[in-house]
RNA sequence: GGCUGGGUGGCAGAGUGGCCAUGCUGCAGACUGCAACUCUGUUUACGCCGGUUCGAUUCCGACCCCAGCCUCCA
């Protein structure tokens, strides 16, 4: 099947042809670890995970790289602010985001690269720019020379007096060019730094991607993704920085960027301060949950993140999940979408995979879950049950949703025991047989005031987990 | 100011030159002892103004509004 994908250098959709269709090679930035992440990044990381997993059911080989960043003034200040190292701080950083990636059922990628680890590539890019005249060495830092860069600006189509109009920042008087980036900074001795030809320093922010892409996936790869927010500048300096090293500003073939999250009117991020945790927020809702409300939208498109979008994804979650159990009952046992983990695109279903491959069209493919779902309630038929069962897990698979087995998912939280539970809908359903129906409903009150619900269906009474408002958790 | 991307029914959110998006919610029925679940049906749409067209939410143009980027950010 053909992917499309919209590529935001040429500004269009374009169908995806790999420079080596044996060979996929994706790069990702992550994040900066200097505290919990926010779920803006658990999106980041969340829309291309459901990408990889979907160049995985076409391509053969696929190798993914998602860099952390671990040295940066931000680092610094935070520890110092701590009053720990700098690596322990960067370490439980990145401990913590690995929790919470996988909480929101994010995968691993192939490779994990940390700046720190990447010093003697970035010194050797370093010092092959100076050779060749795109960057020189300034009162201990090494500056990218932006005007020796013909394509500079082309990433986001900016002219250089555009960006001398708009400059916000003060220019350092060492700069030849107000538009010149730092490729590496002098250390003072309590900072993190390395020897280097320029003196004991540290990299600047943009030339570490350079230097891991370079290292990990060679001089060119097919797919480049990010947040849009890195867009300009870290990734048009990127690019000037790797275009000028290679003397290929093609270097990479397709430009992905994911729209932001925003809380109320604006942008969640750090420097505001109107973040949510990926761990508070996980106090209060499953993961899956919030998987659910990032793939909600599009991609490309800014997402409203409000109390309200969470409520209604666990719904539509929890309607999905209720299909699976109807096939249950129909065709027997059911798994957990993580059975069809290996399954290539001709065995998974087009309703879901398709709308994946047309630029990531995830509130499609939820659309698509969705009518599977509606055709698994009506079905009678075993063998159709079954097999509408394994399309929707098959499209959980795509999207990392249904992870859980059913049971799970209805239980999860519960106030009871199973025990406890059970032996209360028996005595029910005795005083159901026997017309107590006063007794009955007592019953089916005091289960609910403990959390739970419960529902007669003609091979018997089955209970499940009532999510808790807002107003009943305080 | 420049550069991106948007403005769709109560909410979220796809999409299309003429026909059902989908989910949640509301309403009405079926099922049920009553509920719940499920099913069936159903109301309210495409920012504004022009143009092209037999016909535009969808194409073209102007305008208004919103967000992102132009500083660190996913």
């Amino acid at each position: 099947m053909d992917i499309h994908i919209y590529d935001t250098k040429r500004r269009t959709k374009r169908r995806f042809e790999p420079l080596n269709a044996d060979h996929v090679k994706i790069y990702v930035c992550g994040p900066t670890v200097y505290d919990r992440i926010h779920i803006g990044n658990g999106l980041s990381a969340v829309v291309f995970d459901v990408f990889v997993r979907v160049l995985r059911a076409v391509f053969k080989n696929v190798t993914y790289v998602r860099n952390v960043t671990d040295i940066d003034d931000k680092i610094n200040a935070r520890a110092l602010e701590l009053r720990i190292p700098i690596d322990e701080l960067t370490r439980d950083c990145t401990d913590a985001m690995h929790e919470d990636f996988e909480a929101l059922g994010v995968l691993l990628p192939d490779v994990e690269p940390k700046a720190t680890g990447h010093i003697n590539e970035i010194v050797t890019m370093i010092s092959s720019l100076i050779q060749q005249g795109h960057a020189y060495e300034a009162e201990g830092h090494v500056l990218f020379y932006v005007p020796s860069d013909p394509n500079y600006g082309s990433l986001t189509n900016k002219s250089l007096e555009d960006l001398i109009d708009g400059a916000r920042i003060e220019v350092a008087p060492y700069k030849k060019d107000p538009k010149d980036f730092v490729l590496w900074k002098p250390s003072s001795s309590e900072l993190p730094g390395w020897e280097s030809p320029w003196g004991r320093g540290r990299p600047g922010w943009h030339i570490e991607c350079s230097a891991m892409i370079r290292e990990h996936l060679g001089n060119e790869i097919d797919i480049h993704g990010g947040g849009t927010d890195l867009a300009f500048p870290h990734h048009e300096n990127e690019m000037a920085q790797s275009g000028c090293f290679n003397d290929n500003p093609d270097y990479v073939k397709y430009w992905m960027h994911n729209g932001m999250l925003n809380l109320g009117a604006q942008k969640m991020s750090k420097s505001l301060g109107n973040i949510q945790t990926v761990q508070e927020l996980l106090e209060d809702h499953a993961g899956e949950t919030l998987r659910y409300a990032i793939l909600s939208g599009h991609y490309r498109q800014s997402l409203k993140w409000d109390d309200e979008l969470i409520a209604q994804s666990d719904r539509s979650l929890t309607s999905l999940y209720q299909a699976l159990r109807n096939a249950e009952r129909i065709a027997g046992e059911s798994s957990t979408s993580d059975a069809y983990a290996q399954i290539r695109s001709a065995d998974l279903p087009e309703e879901i995979l398709g709308p994946l491959c047309d630029d990531l069209n995830t509130p499609r493919a939820l659309a698509g879950m969705h009518e599977l779902a509606s055709r698994l309630n009506i079905s009678t038929d075993s063998s159709e049950a079954s097999s509408l069962r394994d399309k929707l897990l098959g499209g959980g698979w795509l999207l990392g949703l249904l992870t859980r087995s059913v049971a799970e998912f209805f239980t999860q939280d519960a106030n009871l025991t199973e025990l406890e539970i059970d032996r209360l809908i028996e005595e029910r359903a005795q005083a159901k047989a026997t017309k107590q129906y006063h007794r009955a409903d007592e019953i089916r009150t005091e289960l609910l005031a403990n959390g739970i619900a419960i529902e007669d269906t003609r091979n018997g009474t089955i209970w499940k987990v009532v999510k808790k408002t807002v107003s009943e958790t305080r």
